[in-house]
Order: C-alpha cells, then sequence, then structure tokens
DNA sequence: CAATGTTACTATCAATTTGAAACTAAGTCA
DNA sequence: TGACTTAGTTTCAAATTGATAGTAACATTG
C-alpha cells in the first residue's frame, strides 16, 4: 500500500497503518509480549527471511513500537524491547486474539491465562463510559469540525 | 507474506492474518462497519485501484468476512456485507482505533460515539473473568497438551 | 593461535505483488 | 441514439518479497 500521508487522514485506524497491515510485524509485536528482543530469537521464532525481518524491526523501531537497546559491548550487540506504545498494543493483540480464537478455531490453539489465578481469560472490550461491550450498542462516527 | 500453513499454527493471531496483515483489507473492513457495501463507494473511499479493490473483496469473502449479496436483478449488482466474523471484528477495530488515537493523535481525529448518550465512548479491553484490564496483571500464553 | 561458533545482519536476484491507466460488459435513463 | 452507472478486467512498469549465500565482529574451544 502506497502510505501517502495516512498520518493525516483523521481515522485513527488509518494513522496505524504504517505497521499495521503487514503479518510479520504483527507477529513480531507478538513475540514480543512473547518475551522475544533478539533478531535471532525473532527470526528463528518466525522463519522469517533475515532481510525482511531487518527491514521489520527497522520499521517497528521507526514507528516507536520497539527501541533498541546495546545488551552487550563486547562484542556489540543490540536487542529490541518494546517501547510504552509497543506495551499497550497488547490489548489489540489480545482482542485479534479473542476473534482468531473464536472464528478461526479448531485443534490446538494458544491460550492466554491470568498468570495470578491461572485462569484462561475471557477478553472483550468494552465502552468504559456505559461497561457496554463493543457491538451491542449502536456506534456513531464523528469527525469534529476544525476550526 | 507466504501463508503456508497459518491454519494449522496454534496461535489465534497467526491464524487471523490471511486478511490481518493487509492494510487495503482493514479499511475495507472498517468501510463496511461503516455502512459502506458496495464496489465503488469502497473504491472512492479508500482511493484504491479496482484490481487491488477486487482481490480484497474476494479474499474477504473467501475468508468469511464479507458475503456477497445481489441487490439488483437487472442490472445484475452485488453488494458485500458484514457476515457475522465480520460484525464480530468491529471490537479489534475499535481497539486499534483508540490506540491509534492514543499514539498516532494530532490533528482532526474521528470519534466513536455512543449513538443513544452521544457521548464519546471509551474502548477498553477487560478480562471478563477478573474485571482487570488486559496490560494490568501479568499474563501466561499456554499451549495445551495434545492427545 | 587456528578453527569453529554466535549474533546480527547485508548482497543478490528471481518471482510475486502492487497499483496506475485504460478499457469492458451489462444494463439504465433521457 | 448517446450518455451514464456499476462492477469490474487488461496491461504492464515498478516495488516488494523471500530464499540463499555471504559478511563482520567478536568469543570459545582444542
Amino acid at each position: 500500500m502506497n502510505d501517502k500521508k495516512t498520518c493525516d487522514d483523521p481515522c485513527p485506524i488509518a494513522r496505524s497503518l504504517a505497521f499495521l497491515g503487514d503479518a510479520w510485524s504483527l507477529l513480531i509485536l507478538r513475540d514480543a509480549h512473547l518475551g522475544f528482543t533478539r533478531f535471532d530469537q525473532f527470526r528463528k521464532s518466525l522463519g522469517i527471511a533475515p532481510t525482511i525481518l531487518t527491514r521489520r524491526l527497522a520499521m517497528l523501531t521507526e514507528e516507536g513500537m520497539l527501541e533498541k537497546r546495546l545488551y552487550s559491548e563486547r562484542p556489540p550487540r543490540e536487542e529490541y524491547v518494546l517501547t510504552a506504545a509497543g506495551r499497550d498494543f497488547l490489548p489489540v493483540l489480545v482482542m485479534i486474539g479473542a476473534w482468531g480464537h473464536r472464528y478461526r478455531g479448531g485443534g490446538r490453539l494458544v491460550r492466554i491465562h491470568d498468570a495470578e489465578t491461572g485462569e484462561a481469560i475471557k477478553p472483550v472490550a468494552i465502552d468504559e463510559v456505559t461497561g457496554a461491550k463493543i457491538g451491542t450498542r449502536p456506534l456513531r462516527f464523528v469527525l469534529p469540525d476544525g476550526g
């Protein structure tokens, strides 16, 4: 996709497409949330060509989802850690997972558990204002007047 | 991405990548939730080349997100409407929007309002079991034993 | 100190995908 | 009869993908 000024688009979804809208980027972010940080961990986990991985990591870094951090001076080695923006992307990944669990289920599937209770979580998106689940009440999409 | 057996992958996120991981598909789904159904509506709204739109619509249809429906017999015309799976994808889109609002904000942005109360919604993902917001408690990713 | 290993890449290049522009097909409307 | 509408297809240059191989900088092993 030619990302001509998606950054000017008034739609917050369109604005996120710089890294979203790429399968590898989503999988890298997933792995980052699983605790992976290094080039070779991502490469082996995903079976991704190093050329592509390099580009995706660079893009995710530039987009502020990951941050490069030196973890060894000799030899010089860098790893990729989630930024605040990257960590806050977790709800999106979890909701994707919930959708996939429901509509792409069948066979063995990874489940997410609460580490303290040990129970499988049931992810739902709600509107914090009304408390209603997203999808149960009609919504309206509003573009505020611009000066 | 070469989608060799993502359908066998135990990760529900990976399984959803057939249409996720494509910027146009996400925008088409967004527009579908805005009420668009026709080829030309999508094309004009997105500024997408008809070649690509044709392919994406076919894929989303094949993936069960959209359904073709005849809306005129003479001349024969078809439109694309959301399936249950497509409608249930809304929470993902809303969470992406919430993330984008926070981390890709600035300037005029579309906001989502509750149509009844008229107030802007505050989307959050929670675990229905504990009631806690996703990201506030440690999680564990579990692959259940297979036979 | 030479050989092998580790980690994080880059180079090369064929094959696929993208996307712009023009065109088509089947009909309606004036 | 001629313009218009809707949902596409054709064509093709340019960009992207991804497999394979190679590199750079250092550590470890014998």
